[in-house]
DNA sequence: TATGAATGAGCATTCATTCAT
DNA sequence: TATGAATGAATGCTCATTCAT
């Protein structure tokens, strides 16, 4: 059977991905040198070419491997009948919780939406940050048909979240102070009441 | 007197850093080589050593410039007695008017938040970024001390209003679609009132 | 009996030198890669290295090959007692016509007297290119013996015809003009009578 | 002045020239890396890049240096009136002067006329080869029009002739053996009077 | 002070060769 | 015997930095 060889094959590539997102998370996409993916695989630079064509899908396809899976797990999340702020901050959770659980690679997804990413990926895949915006923009497209939402722009809205969003992950993963828990609550308190404060009476 | 040399050489930092900032905004961080500044600047490269103690300095101070301006046409909003709505939507309007204008620099401001740009920052000087996250926080602190917003963490808030705010104008000018004013309102309603539809009575 | 076994091998080596000419006449010597000729051959790299002991061997055995069949052909030319001035043009005859029919060969035939080609042939075998000059020459030394030809160094003289005709093939066969035929004619003048316009009576 | 500086760097230009003729001669075009020229250069690599912009320009200016010699001297032979003989072997004295001279570029010369040399030149200069080639042609054409050489197709005739001596040039190197008198001797016996014995009546 | 030639470590990629299976 | 995954030295080229002038 090949059954074993294949095994093997998918063993090594993806021991050589996650070297690849272990020095993306530490470096950067710009630092991230086919050497160092090498030497943290522990296998030599030819290697690599075995199982990526070069340099650029070898990282794309690090990066989507992350990105898929928190895709799915927010796919999960949003269910038909769902009221929309409880939608609302169970994506919230599960991004917050997400990246709490990957914190290294965080720093590759703030990259991958500025200009070296998009060379990075947008070659045969779609780009996983587009698909990511795309789940909430649907989401919030639905709950305006629904009348649950205020009539917004739901791509700009979908954008707006995410970047905000991320930025207060980062930072608290940077600061490793509270937990996830709180930002879920006055992000999700902000996002459905706003900000003012009312007057009591 | 020293004070014409002093002057010289602040001139000839001005237009190294004038220099910088125009290959950056055309190339962006990644792809600025000293050569290029050099050129740009009409000097040898190695007088930019003489201004700067390397690379790193230099793109660093030269990001600077650029949201030194910013910073101070936003404090100008800023004004005692202005109650906190106007005071959200004129900074929301300054900020988006300044990307217009500046529209070629954004991308270096979008990076500079990323790892390399953090590398780049953070050394000598204060990060730029941080001020500009700074003058929000103090104004989202005193607008909670007095009353007028909910007791959100206004550090927070600001990293969260920051990064929504410049996806939203990069988005837009890649898009090259509405003007900033219909940003500015949306976005205004979004924070003062929260996204939820409200039945009528 | 190991008969049967190394009739396997035999043509095992075969099929392996066949690609590798095949390879050759596509790509050039510099052009080869070990990679290339395994597929071609249908085995897998590795085997190669069982059939030959580096790259330089099955090189220059792949080339000896196709060189053999031409001296064979060059052999048959020459007949005891056929007038020196009939057998010539008979061999050039059968080297343009061979060449023409081999064209897609002739670039390794050419690279084969340069110096990689020097490094290829020349380590265990005798290059092939040296037995074809030795044919010549014998012939020379032959017909200068039996007062057919004048007293020329035959060695000199078989280098220097089999180098400018090989030049001149070279060249028709990239220009796709004229027939070999021409050609046949011209050198064997010029070689036959020289080249001095004789002034009539 | 900016003499000086031009004189340093015209010193360091041909001594990167030479050392990658060295390097050529000993190794052939295939077998010379930016490496090997910068160590007998006694420079960086980088430094090549400074003066050449990449690989294949240095080999082809490396090249045409020693050429443009060669037929600078050839064409002081070609003097009007000169009858057709003389002309014929004062160009094979020169030819076989200068390689005797430059013995150990001849390898070079060799490969220049094959794949490889051709893509090494061919840029912008005008492939040497080329022209020396086209410089025997005219000499050719001349004499068939003044009736001093047989209607002979000038341009296959300086290609035969091109080759035919080269070859055995390099050859006569290889052995150390007579000089170059004796070939220019015999050569030119055999173009002029053509290599059949004739009876004496 | 200003220069820019020189440096050399670094990059992505290729490929002849080895060796465990 | 045959495999092909793994190797790692080698390639052409770039560029931040240094230093003699």
């Amino acid at each position: 059977m090949g059954t074993k060889e294949a095994l093997v094959e998918e063993f090594r590539r993806d021991s050589i991905l996650k070297a690849a997102r272990h020095v993306l998370a530490e470096r950067g996409i710009a630092g991230v040198s086919m050497r160092a993916i090498a030497e943290e695989a522990g296998v030599a630079k030819g290697t690599l070419y075995l199982y990526f064509s070069d340099r650029t899908e070898l990282l794309e396809q690090a990066a989507s491997g992350v990105f898929d899976e928190l895709l799915a797990r927010l796919r999960a999340e949003i269910r038909p009948g769902r009221p929309f702020p409880q939608t609302l901050r169970a994506l919230l959770r599960t991004n917050l919780a997400f990246f709490d659980a990957n914190r290294e690679f965080l720093r590759v997804y703030v990259e991958m939406r500025g200009p070296e990413g998009a060379a990075c990926h947008a070659r045969r895949h779609r780009p996983v940050y587009a698909r990511y915006l795309e789940l909430m923009e649907s989401l919030f497209a639905e709950a305006v048909r629904r009348g649950e939402l205020k009539s917004f722009d739901p791509a700009r809205l979908a954008l707006f979240l995410a970047e905000g969003l991320s930025a207060v992950v980062v930072r608290r993963l940077q600061e490793r102070g509270h937990g996830s828990a709180e930002d879920v609550e006055w992000i999700g308190d902000l996002l459905l009441q706003g900000m003012v404060a009312r007057r009591r009476s």
